[in-house]
DNA sequence: CGGTCTCTTGACCTCTGTCAAGTAGAGTGG
DNA sequence: CCACTCTACTTGACAGAGGTCAAGAGACCG
């Protein structure tokens, strides 16, 4: 793999990718997973960029990303943006809209991406339905808070050569929990301004950092495309540990 | 934790603060409150800077704060301490140790701190037996994820002078959140070292900043301690909106 | 009254931001 | 196949916010 675009199958159980995901940090019997695979959805293609919730906005379904990325971002008076998550193939984007009616921030495309867009109404009866479903979109969202902090971490006290390399750590990692090998390595498919955005860096200072990392061996670019070179080498720069990712972790009661 | 020969008690006014903290974003039947007071749980006192849960262990109660502030806080490989999350009187503290076994960061106590610990069977029980109160229990830590959110901006994209007058901005309409008065004036209970912490910045920095705050009159300081001395001119200096702290929006559905 | 902790301040340094010009691909149209 | 254009990337020179170091001053405490 290492392809982020890489096509979904289109036989109909698109929301597997869902299933997969919740399975890499809880428990699911059979019929909870049969029964989130049966959630209705309609499926969309947004390009790169597109909009999919708009800050202060309210919403009638959540939309599950089945293939490309896609991030929250917020804007500071000052017309600064800071790119507060990124969500990946698999993830749940906006589980939040089922609690609290208005977005406190806004999602976009990255890339170009394929939606599954589920009803409130669906997800309302699946939860009240099935406990151990209800569970894992809990875990779920716990587990993006502590990415969260870790990225507050990252943000708030580490330079920009050691940020950047756990930011890439972190996308590995986390793509390998859906993925279906073992990815080693990646295009990453961000632009430079938007890692600047990710990190809470400049554009121009991003590029000086990559530049370091290439000239480590860390990361390599070809034709403007920033790839993994060295994962274990980047891992080694930021001191990576996996454990706020909380994989297969979710069994406390 | 938990103390083995500290009595359980039932005695509902201690944990009508977190009612109050539930009911400022959910709406609950009295039945609902009636339950959640009646929650068992024993209370704990810890002085400033000891430890409530630490980073990688387990526990089996989740604690209330009554009284006091506390602090979730994480350490880079390099040392560097980075402060997530603030605790104000009325938050749970822990939920997430029901649904995750290990702790991802530390928890500690910021100022000499009160504690209801409430057994995890407690909560699990109470969760299951009463929607409303599990839907405002996610709802509580959905808007802790969305105040990580508004973090991130603020430590990513705001200079030193904006992001302190944001931070003290927030405490107040959280604290206003629980409180029987209107605050519009405060003493800051925290040193300066741990504003630094918070803030993705050094002491020395923190120490400069508050100087200009307190030339401009937005804050004054008497005798080491920080107060609050304009509250409307820190709102406008860190362009202030308190939408993503979600008060009385939880009624989607 | 000495010890300790936090705050304060100045001098200096460096990481990151700013500005501005230039380059390389990708796409478009002729 | 070649301009032309657009966007993103690249680079250098310079600026500045914030970090580092170090010394001293107030508080508080036993």
């Amino acid at each position: 793999m290492g392809e982020p675009h890489a096509p979904e199958r289109r036989d109909g159980h698109l929301l597997r990718i869902l299933v997969k995901k919740l399975l890499s940090h809880s428990l699911l019997p059979a019929e909870d997973r049969q029964a989130i695979e049966a959630l209705p959805f309609t499926v969309r293609t947004l390009e790169a960029n597109e909009s999919i919730v708009r800050e202060g906005s309210r919403t009638d379904s959540c939309a599950i990303l089945l293939s490309g990325f896609a991030f929250r971002a917020k804007l500071s008076a000052e017309g600064g943006r800071q790119i507060v998550a990124l969500k990946t193939p698999g993830d749940p984007l906006d589980l939040q809209s089922l609690f609290l009616p208005t977005a406190d921030h806004s999602l976009q495309a990255l890339t170009r991406v394929e939606l599954a867009l589920v009803p409130h109404r669906a997800w309302n009866a699946l939860l009240a339905a099935r406990p151990a479903v209800a569970r894992a979109v809990v875990v779920d969202v716990l587990i993006e808070g502590s990415i969260g902090r870790e990225w507050l971490l990252n943000i708030g006290r580490r330079d920009a050569r050691t940020r950047v390399a756990h930011f890439l750590c972190e996308l590995v990692h986390r793509l390998n929990r859906v993925a279906l090998d073992r990815i080693e390595t990646l295009e990453v498919p961000l632009t430079q301004e938007q890692l600047a955005d990710l990190m809470g860096l400049t554009p121009v200072h991003i590029n000086r950092t990559l530049k370091a990392l290439e000239g480590e061996g860390a990361v390599a670019r070809v034709a403007r495309r920033l790839h993994i070179a060295d994962l274990d080498r980047l891992a080694e720069i930021a001191s990576f540990s996996s454990l706020y990712l909380h994989g297969h972790d979710a069994q406390a009661g």
